[in-house]
DNA sequence: CGCCAATTTGACCGGAATCAACGCAGGTGG
DNA sequence: CCACCTGCGTTGATTCCGGTCAAATTGGCG
């Protein structure tokens, strides 16, 4: 949360009395089931996981990734029941930050809650650009795309550069994320692969040339809020 | 917004206090542009407006509607610069909250504070809700559920009852918000027609059996928080 | 080695886009 | 009053992206 706005010495020793002892998660654990009233809200202090729904059908949806450093049900603080669960993509470690506590840091440090409400803004922004691609993109440059937020917030987290990145989620979650058949991620993916616009090896993902993949995905960064920025 | 939680006298004083003089606005007219800096939050007294995005092959995804009630752009009192526009879907009433006095009201009285987090919070379950349907339904399901959302929306802001609501959108709009030409909407709403699960004729839409639309729309009124919830 | 999950490939199908008209109302001006 | 325009809704013919069904291949791991 540091890199979006310059925190003081006491803000920063607050924040990290939040946190209580760090728990590991194995992949594919439903960490925040839909439905569920959690008394606290989750950090992901490492790995990956995903917000998801249900549908009648048995379709999944994931609605959004995420990764290092971010809080995954923050806005649980305010809308107590849970609109969707948080499933656990790979081996993560979380730690817990008791709603009482955040409660009380919004009331007695309000530099700090802007912070938090702008990190609960942001997830906003994410879904909305996720819905551009949804509704206007062509599968592969969803795909694309994906990547491409993918890369900038991990690089965020220093967990990405030179145009490497590990992205731990199969071809079907990919599917779950961008409305699609896994038989189909699997040809699109093929597709971009053959354009010489990624590669893909396990978890293992290359970006050989960032211009032309981000010019292909249309992506633009700035929904994501990365640079600093006084709230 | 009291709808979401009971106010005291001095919070309903303070938020009559926010607002500016009122202001009409013709249809069409974008209120706020992508990429702006508002120095101040807009809410709608009156009409119908969208958020959007606009990509470089010119077309337009609308990612969510606000009906009368809803500040339209308070995020960007955390998120200074637009990452979406603002634009009037039907004349409209508008008036105008200063950063400045929503930051102070949020130092001054946290629990409005937290009621207006919890507004933009449910922005992005709806946001969450629109991807599901994005991702995982039907053309018909996705126009049947955003009549169903339009529906209690205006039903709790007292502007519908009886399965009577008005929606002043033209078949373009609603294929921007559904990621449909505006040709497949019309054979989609006809198919609804025929099905005997909506009637619509110029803004005047007829939900003749409740149960069977949402059912058909897959609708969970969950997700929009509209009974009252102590935040 | 054998199992199981994930990936890859192929044949075929269907929903939505595209292109092209046509109907219909409200408004405007001669 | 009627000709004309314009935006919106409706319909049809055709194309194509992505889904479905089925099966082969790869690869990690006990």
């Amino acid at each position: 949360m540091a890199r979006r706005d310059t925190l003081s010495a006491l803000e920063r020793e607050v924040l990290s009395g939040l946190l209580g002892p760090e728990r590991a998660v194995a992949a594919g654990t439903v960490l925040i089931a839909p439905g569920d009233r959690p008394s606290f809200s989750t950090f992901l202090v490492s790995g990956f996981c995903a917000r998801f729904s249900v549908t009648a059908a048995g379709g999944r949806q994931l609605t959004e990734i995420n990764v290092a450093g971010d809080f995954i049900d923050l806005h649980s603080l305010l809308m107590r029941q849970m609109d969707h669960g948080v499933v656990a993509l790979a081996d993560c470690v979380v730690a817990f930050a008791p709603h009482a506590d955040l409660r009380r840091l919004t009331e007695q440090h309000p530099h700090l809650g802007r912070l938090l409400w702008l990190e609960t803004v942001i997830d906003g922004a994410i879904h909305r650009q996720w819905l551009v691609t949804m509704g206007q993109q062509s599968a592969a440059s969803r795909l694309a795309h994906l990547v491409c937020e993918l890369y900038r917030r991990l690089e965020a987290a220093g967990l990405a550069s030179d145009g490497q990145l590990k992205i731990p989620m199969t071809q079907t979650d990919l599917g779950d994320v961008l409305g699609l058949t896994p038989i189909h991620v699997n040809r699109v993916l093929m597709e971009l692969r053959r354009e010489g616009l990624i590669e893909w090896k396990g978890t293992q993902v290359t970006i050989p040339d960032w211009d032309r993949l981000a010019t292909f995905a249309e992506f633009d960064p700035n929904y994501l809020r990365l640079q600093s920025d006084a709230v």
